[in-house]
RNA sequence: GGGGAGAUACUCAAGCGGCCAACGAGGGCAGACUGUAAAUCUGCUGACUACGUCUUCGCAGGUUCGAAUCCUGCUCUCCCCA
């Protein structure tokens, strides 16, 4: 994986770049459709790739390796293959099923044992296996295997959960070195700064994550309850020790004015389960703050979705219709939400990378994170 | 024509003397959702001059301290037999 730096605002830490793997290029800023279990789910992957257009999307280890499990996905050849998609991929290791499934697993040094959510059964993740399982499903960038803390969470904690996650980057790295590639591409590996909210243990993990000299770089830990100001103190903090010339990934986040703002402060890539899952619940997300579909006052707006018109429902459906798809319950309905919150994402991503590389970044960004807040 | 069952809030449907402005589900209205156990979850849903008051359980009477619940009549619906 190559990356170049390509453009820096004057006025912000924001940054143009490119990535290049075996998958092809990924223009950055950029914001990652998520694919948890191989599927970016309510979007075919034609709409996808025509539509959305990414250049990279999501999957996850601990979901893909319970289900449909690590040997089909090698017979398939991999999840490109598997799933049908060309571009780029990027597996998160499980440390968010950590967090997120906080009642479901038990962390120990070795590692962390999960009660699977499917069949109840165990199964134990390691530094070492989720980095085999993640050579298997073959993602371009693979994830460290890392504890996601909670929010708010405990000096205390977050010190010893922040040292347990650094020693597992090492052991994760050693053991990487010991098992090829399973595919006729390369792999490249993120670790993770973790440190919770608190700026001593944020610095010394990013020192930490800066030495480990990856080919890019990932912040976890935030957007799991934080206020945004927090948020963007932690990534201030981080992006500021974290090498210039590698890529940096702030994992979860977010809103699109949270993106927006973790752009102004040095972040390259974004990925959320908001724009879809929001979506199959009724919001959407424009330029001009977000809407729910469902309530009343559009139920004879026969207007546009959205003038805009990224993605083509934008303007082939009316928000009346889609109130009438969310109300009678109709599957169309969070299809097309999905498409057109994924469509203005990656809009959003691609106008900053415009901005920043004519160098009217932060004027632009202003302008938005206002603009989006009317109705947000 | 004979016999039986039933009518409860927008709908379906519990309740069968006081704990009932009335379970539950749907619908409706609103909210939440940040490396996806999420096509999920939460709240509200008779009216009001609202920690209280007022009008509701087909209609009209009655019994009772007290009725959606018991009695009488009426209206309507459904089922079975002819």
């Amino acid at each position: 994986m190559t990356f170049t730096l390509e453009a820096k605002d004057a006025q912000s830490s924001a940054r143009a770049g490119t990535m290049t793997t075996d998958h092809g290029v990924i223009e950055t800023p950029i914001f990652m459709p998520v694919g948890t279990v191989g599927t970016v789910k309510g979007v075919h992957q034609r709409e996808l790739k025509e539509e959305i257009n990414p250049d990279i999307i999501l999957g996850n280890t601990y979901h893909l390796y319970l289900r449909p499990g690590i040997q089909t996905i090698e017979k398939a050849g991999g999840l490109h293959k598997f799933m049908n998609w060309d571009r780029n991929i990027l597996t998160d290791s499980g440390g968010y099923q950590v967090y997120s499934l906080s009642g479901r697993r038990k962390i120990k040094e070795e590692g962390v044992k999960f009660k699977s959510h499917i069949d109840g059964s165990y199964h134990v993740f390691t530094p070492e296996n989720v980095m085999e399982i993640q050579r298997s499903i073959g993602a371009d960038i693979i994830m460290a295997f890392d504890e996601c803390t909670p929010y708010p969470c405990d000096y205390n904690y977050a010190k010893r959960s922040m040292h347990m996650t650094h020693r597992w980057l090492d052991r994760c790295m050693n053991h990487l070195e010991k098992v090829p590639f399973k595919y006729d591409y390369s792999q490249t590996f993120f670790p993770i700064v973790q440190g919770s909210t608190y700026k001593d243990l944020r610095r010394q993990s990013a020192e930490y994550i800066a030495n480990a000299g990856a080919e890019g770089n990932a912040i976890g830990g935030l957007s799991v309850g934080e206020p945004a100001e927090e948020l963007y103190a932690m990534t201030e903090i981080v992006t500021e020790i974290l090498p210039e010339d590698k890529p940096r990934y702030l994992m979860g986040v977010g809103t699109p004015i949270n993106i927006l703002e973790n752009i102004a402060l040095g972040v390259d890539m974004f990925d959320c389960v908001m724009p879809t899952r929001n979506a199959r619940n009724g919001m959407l997300f424009t330029a001009y703050g977000s809407i729910n579909i469902k309530n009343l006052k559009w139920k004879d707006d026969f207007s546009p979705i959205d003038d805009m018109a990224i993605t083509w429902v934008d303007t082939e459906y009316s928000k009346a219709y889609l109130r009438h798809l969310f109300h009678a319950n109709e599957l169309l309905g969070k299809q097309i939400a999905s498409i057109h919150n994924l469509g203005f994402y990656l809009w959003l991503t691609r106008e900053a990378r415009k901005h920043i590389i004519a160098g009217d970044f932060r004027a632009w960004k202003d302008k938005m994170v206002k603009q989006m807040d009317n109705r947000l």
